[in-house]
DNA sequence: TTATATGTAACTACGATGGTTTCACTTGTT
DNA sequence: AACAAGTGAAACCATCGTAGTTACATATAA
């Protein structure tokens, strides 16, 4: 299974300020994401909350970027959205009176760990400015 | 969110079958797990599919490894049970009208395929000989 | 022949996610 | 002052995947 689609929604809000230059409302967010605003609202309050957008309330308000876009890692972004694990553990705790069971979590959250930090390591190489100049070259590829 | 337990289940038995020199019977290795024997047949079914396990039906039947433990790696363990990419995309498709909603689809999968990459080739450096050695020698200095 | 297995289908319970509506509150504009 | 355009937040619902469980037909060693 995969995670939940935060992450890309996520990165797709912070690319989509990244190329304007006032602050956006939920609902033209929405209408790019394809889904309704309160939805982007939400996600958009956990950006908030991670430090990656600031809000204005009340009419031409909206939200925008709070950091540069070349200071901001898809690492930070599925740090903020995504907070368990990508690989999960058992659901209970296997049986201790087997050597197997009693030592496997410890073996296996390091493996997990280590697969996850070079997971993030890859992502932090890219910034939501990298992805906006990479969507950018798309489009004027494809115009051609 | 995280993916299913089934990699760290699948995970625990082929260490628990490494350790054992005749088939062990999905009761047994339920026993460990801390689950129902149907649950780990199912599993077992997956892992048979995939090549790394071998079942006897039968009396004195049960799964044994199919593969020598130290050519057989987390990645074709993971690869085995786990079919999706473990970073979702959206959950339908972004707005084709703007330029960010239409290329961010391709841009991210471009980004999401090299993380897991990255994390997988992570995987592919342990093997469940290793997991093995990991969890005996646990097993060694908890005993000290 | 019997005990011990697998393989598989069917069903339930639960939690996370995405989607939706609604309402109080804030703020720029006229 | 009134209004329009926003956010923030709560309360729901539907859906889906997962884990768990039971049951039964089938295979096989002893």
């Amino acid at each position: 299974m995969s995670t939940s689609s935060r992450f890309a929604v996520a990165v797709h809000i912070l690319t989509l300020l990244a190329s304007a230059d006032e602050p956006l409302p939920s609902s033209l967010i929405a209408g790019s994401v394809g889904t309704n605003p309160a939805l982007i609202r939400r996600l958009i309050g956990v950006l908030a909350q991670a430090g990656l957008v600031c809000t204005a309330m009340g009419a031409a308000g909206g939200a925008s970027l709070a950091r540069a876009a070349n200071t901001i890692t898809l690492r930070d972004v599925f740090r903020a959205v995504e907070s368990d694990s990508v690989i999960g553990l058992h659901a209970g705790a296997p049986n201790p009176a087997c050597m197997v069971g009693r030592e496997i979590t410890g073996a296996l959250t390091r493996i997990t760990d280590r697969a996850q930090a070079a997971m993030e390591e890859n992502l932090a190489q890219t910034t939501i400015a990298g992805m906006l100049a990479d969507v950018e070259r798309s489009a004027r590829a494809r115009r051609r």
